[in-house]
DNA sequence: TTGAAAGCGCTAACAC
DNA sequence: GTGTTAGCGCTTTCAA
C-alpha cells in the first residue's frame, strides 16, 4: 500500500493524498473523507523512510546512557521517554558503557540514524580532559545536544543540572550541626557530578575546621550494585584506624552499605551514626531506619530538558545551562 | 554531501560510491582508497532514510515495556539493546505504561517507524481475554513479535520464558520442609508470569495439604515501588487474624517487605520466620540477613531471545517457545 | 481545490 | 571493474 494505490482508489492524485496525511487545510472536505476512506478500508500506513527522506528528520531523539539498568539512569530514561513520546517525538536508546570508545562509537550510529537531537543521561559522559570531550562537541555542530546532570560549554549543547554542590554542602554542615566531627565521604564515581559533590563535602568540612584526614574521603570502585562490596570497603577501614561516626554517601546504593557496616559495627542508628544518601531513590526504603537522602528532582530536570530541547528544535532560543536545587529529605539515619 | 558529491569528487560513479559503502567487493584497491580517502575529507555520512526507503530496513528493533525504570525491566531492556548493538542492530524504546490502550499506540508507532522486530518486555502485555492480545497477532502479521516472559501461540510470535511455575512450586516445597505450615503468597502482578508463579505455590501447598485459607493468598494493588505500603498491607492482615510465618513474594521488593513487616512485629529471620524472593535482584542485599531469591536466569533469557530474533530475521526456522529453569539462590531469610 | 512533476539519497539490476 | 538508470514512497513547488 501506497500512496499511488491510494490515490488511484480513491480517484485522486498523489499531491492530494499526501494533503490529507499531513492536514493540510487545502482540501475539500468531500476529498478528504473519501481518501480518509480509502486509506482506513486497505489499512494504509505512510512510508516512514519515504518521509525521512522529503523531511530529512524522522521525530527521533537519540538518548545515550551508560547503563540503563542503573537505578537513577533508569528512571531518568523513563520521564525522559514518556515526555518525549508526549510531544510526538521517540527515541533511540543507546546503553554506552563507561568507556570512552564506546560512547563515542554510539554517538556516531546516532549521528548516523540522523536522530533530531541527543540527549545525554548522566554526568559520566564528561571528562576531566578537554580533548575527549571533543566528541560531544562534534556530534551537536550536527545536532542539539543535552547534557542532564553535567555541563560542557560548547555550542549547540545545553545542560539541565541539580546544584549538587549546594546540596551535599548543606547535608553535610547539618551533620556537623548534629554534632557528628568525623564524617566520611564515601562515593564511587569522579564523574562531573561527582566532583561537585565531593566539592560541597570539602566545603562544608573545611568550613568547620574538621578535615584533618584525607582518608575521611574514600573511593569506592568496583561494582555499581554489589552492596556487600561497599560494605567490605568501609569494615576495611577499621583495620586501618579510619574511625567514623557518619557517613555522608554519593548515592543511596553506598549509603546502604553504610548502613550495613554500622549494623555490624554495633553502632546504633542515629544515635551513634549519622547516615545521608544521594538520589531519594526507593533504596530509601530498603532499610531500618529508613535512609535520609538527597532528592535532586530528577522528574523536574527531565521535564525542563525537553523543554528546552524542544524549543531548541523549534529554533527558539534557549538557556544554554539551568540549574535546580535539590532537597534533603530527612529520616531515620540521621539527627 | 551525498553520494553524488563524492562520486564527482573522486571522480567515480555513484555505483562505485555504493559499492565502497557497502563493501562489496567488485571494486579494485586502487578506486576504494580514492573513495574512501574522498569520503573521510569531507566527512561524509550516507544518509539512513535513503538507505532505508531503497532497503526497506533500517536495521532496528523496537523494545516495548511497561516500565524501564522497573529494576527487572531495566536489566533486561540493558542485556537486550547490548547483544542487539553488538549484532549491528539498534533499538527504539517504548515505555508503554500498563495499560492497553497505550500498549496498542506503541505497537502502532514501532510499525509506522519500521522496525524490523519487536521485543514485548515483561509478561504484562499478555492479558486474560483472547481478544485484548490480538493486538499482538496483529503486528506479528507485519513483523516477528518476541515476548520475554510471556507466552502466546500466535504465528509469528516467539516466547522465551523462565519456568516460573516450576521454581515456585519447588521453593515452596522446600520451606513447607523445613516445618512451616502457614506460607503466605505475596504477589502484585496477575501476568502471564504471575499466574505461573500462583499456580506453582497452590500445587505445592495443596499437595501438602496446606491450602486451607484462602486468605494467605494475597494481591498487593499499588505503586511497585512503596515498599512502606507493601509492608502496611501485611501488618494489616494481623487485624484480620490472618497468621503466617512464611512468604513467598512474588518479586524481590515484595519480600524486603516482609523482612520489614517481620521484624516489625517481632519475628526472627529465620529462626520464627522465611521469607523467599524473586528476580535475585541487588535488592537481596539490601537487607538483613540477605535475601533468599531465585535466579530466573534475565541475561541468558535475553541472550536467547536475540538469537532466536536474529535467526527468525534470517529466514531460518526458530523455536516458538524455549523455556529455561530458574534457580533457588539460598541466604540468610530461608532455613 | 486539485494535479503534474521534480526532487530527497541511496541500492541494485543491467550494460559495457 | 565500472557506469547508467530505474525505482523506493513521500513532500512540495508550480500551474491550472
Amino acid at each position: 500500500m501506497t500512496i499511488y494505490d491510494i490515490s488511484e482508489k480513491a480517484g485522486v492524485s498523489i499531491a492530494t493524498v499526501s494533503r490529507v496525511l499531513n492536514g493540510s487545510s487545502n482540501v475539500s472536505e468531500k476529498t478528504k473523507k473519501k481518501v480518509l476512506d480509502v486509506m482506513n478500508q486497505y489499512g494504509y500506513t505512510p512510508n516512514a523512510f519515504a518521509r525521512g527522506l522529503g523531511l530529512n528528520t524522522m521525530k527521533t531523539i537519540g538518548i545515550m546512557c551508560a547503563d540503563s539498568s542503573d537505578l537513577y539512569l533508569a528512571k531518568a530514561i523513563y520521564y525522559i521517554e514518556q515526555k518525549l513520546r508526549s510531544h510526538d517525538y521517540d527515541s533511540i536508546l543507546c546503553c554506552t558503557g563507561y568507556e570512552l570508545e564506546t560512547k563515542m562509537a554510539s554517538m556516531n550510529l546516532l549521528i548516523t540514524k540522523k536522530v533530531d537531537g541527543i540527549i545525554l543521561v548522566g554526568s559520566n559522559f564528561i571528562y576531566e580532559k578537554e580533548s575527549d570531550n571533543q566528541y560531544i562537541a562534534d556530534a551537536a555542530s550536527q545536532v542539539p545536544v543535552m547534557l542532564l546532570n553535567a555541563d560542557l560549554d560548547a555550542p549547540n549543547v545545553y545542560s539541565i543540572v541539580s546544584d549538587d554542590f549546594t546540596s551535599i554542602y548543606e547535608a553535610t554542615l547539618q551533620m556537623i550541626q548534629t554534632g557528628i566531627k568525623d564524617i566520611l565521604y564515601f562515593y564511587n564515581s569522579s564523574s562531573y557530578s561527582g566532583k561537585r559533590k565531593l566539592a560541597g563535602y570539602r566545603a562544608a568540612m573545611e568550613e568547620k575546621g574538621l578535615l584533618a584526614d584525607e582518608r575521611l574521603i574514600q573511593f569506592y570502585r568496583g561494582s555499581h550494585e554489589d552492596i556487600p562490596a561497599m560494605t567490605k570497603h568501609l569494615s576495611d577501614l577499621k583495620q586501618r584506624n579510619v574511625i567514623f561516626h557518619g557517613v555522608i554517601a554519593a548515592d543511596d546504593t553506598l549509603a546502604l552499605a553504610s548502613v550495613k557496616y554500622a549494623r555490624e559495627t554495633g553502632y546504633r542508628i542515629p544515635e551513634d551514626f549519622s547516615i545521608l544518601g544521594y538520589n531519594n531513590s526507593m533504596l530509601v526504603h530498603c532499610c531500618e531506619p529508613e535512609l535520609t537522602s538527597i532528592d535532586n528532582k530528577l522528574e523536574t530536570l527531565c521535564q525542563h530538558l525537553i523543554t528546552t530541547l524542544l524549543g531548541v528544535l523549534e529554533g527558539s532560543e534557549m538557556p544554554k545551562k539551568t540549574v535546580f536545587s535539590g532537597e534533603i529529605v530527612k529520616r531515620g539515619t540521621t539527627r
